[in-house]
DNA sequence: GCATTAACGCACG
DNA sequence: CGTGCGTTAATGC
């Protein structure tokens, strides 16, 4: 979202303008497309990402179901794999590309350490990212063990909308949107849940949707909805 | 009731 | 023309 932005105002007061096209900049970068891996399991071990642009999927095997599930989305200005930071020899969730080309920084992981010893403005944008995953986590536990799944469904649409979501007038639209399955994991639901709480909202007039997109003509009352019972 | 899975038909892209 | 969607029946808690 705007973690970047933030953390440039916050630095600029204490450490001068600090920019991470700038820091990042000798790095190796690349650019992945819908579906594609970002890199092999063992491979990306060694790394740190940066998602300079576009949105990049958190997919995981489910072994009985013999299928990948999406764990969660990244979007731009978001530190991928900081996993590695403290283990080794993590499971790390494969990362694959969404909707539109993502750019991707590619950050070896000790040097991406000696960057965080000597650079304050990095050290705001690890904190920032690594409270942001927490929260969500925890957000989203709290919300299976208290909600039902209609009403996960509802306020994942909700936190979608806001994360990626752009504003048309009053109203605000998601391209390319994930399809009813991965909107299916990412609210602990199954594919057909997500697809008559969609249709729901359809014949309410809250929302409009096709397999291009995502129109939500009305959040504030998605929002008060996505909290009934 | 609330939700999930299987299954099938259908049509969007 | 494939796979993503809409619906319904069967089953479990």
């Amino acid at each position: 979202m705007n973690a970047s932005i933030a953390i440039n105002n916050r630095s600029d007061r204490r450490t001068g303008p600090f920019s991470l096209t700038l820091l990042f900049s000798n790095f190796p970068q690349r650019i992945i497309k819908k579906g594609e891996t970002l890199m092999k399991n063992n491979l990306s071990k060694g790394y740190i990402f940066y998602l300079v642009e576009g949105i990049v999927k958190n997919l995981s095997y489910h072994a009985e179901k013999g299928k990948e599930v999406v764990n969660g989305f990244h979007t731009k200005g978001e530190l991928l794999n900081l996993e590695v930071w403290s283990k080794n020899e993590a499971i790390i969730p494969t990362l694959k590309g969404s909707s539109t080309k993502a750019i991707i920084k590619i950050i070896p992981i000790e040097q991406f350490r000696e960057l965080v010893w000597k650079n304050q403005g990095l050290q705001q944008l690890v904190f920032t990212n690594l409270s942001n995953k927490i929260s969500k986590s925890q957000e989203r536990l709290q919300r299976l063990l208290l909600s039902k799944s209609s009403q996960r469904v509802k306020q994942f649409l909700v936190d979608y909308t806001l994360e990626i979501g752009q504003r048309v007038g009053y109203e605000h639209v998601i391209k390319k949107p994930f399809t009813h399955e991965e909107m299916g994991s990412l609210s602990d639901t199954s594919r057909q849940t997500v697809t008559t709480v969609l249709n729901e909202l359809k014949a309410k007039n809250l929302i409009h949707f096709t397999r291009r997109y995502i129109l939500i003509r009305d959040l504030e009352q998605l929002i008060i909805e996505a909290k009934k019972s």
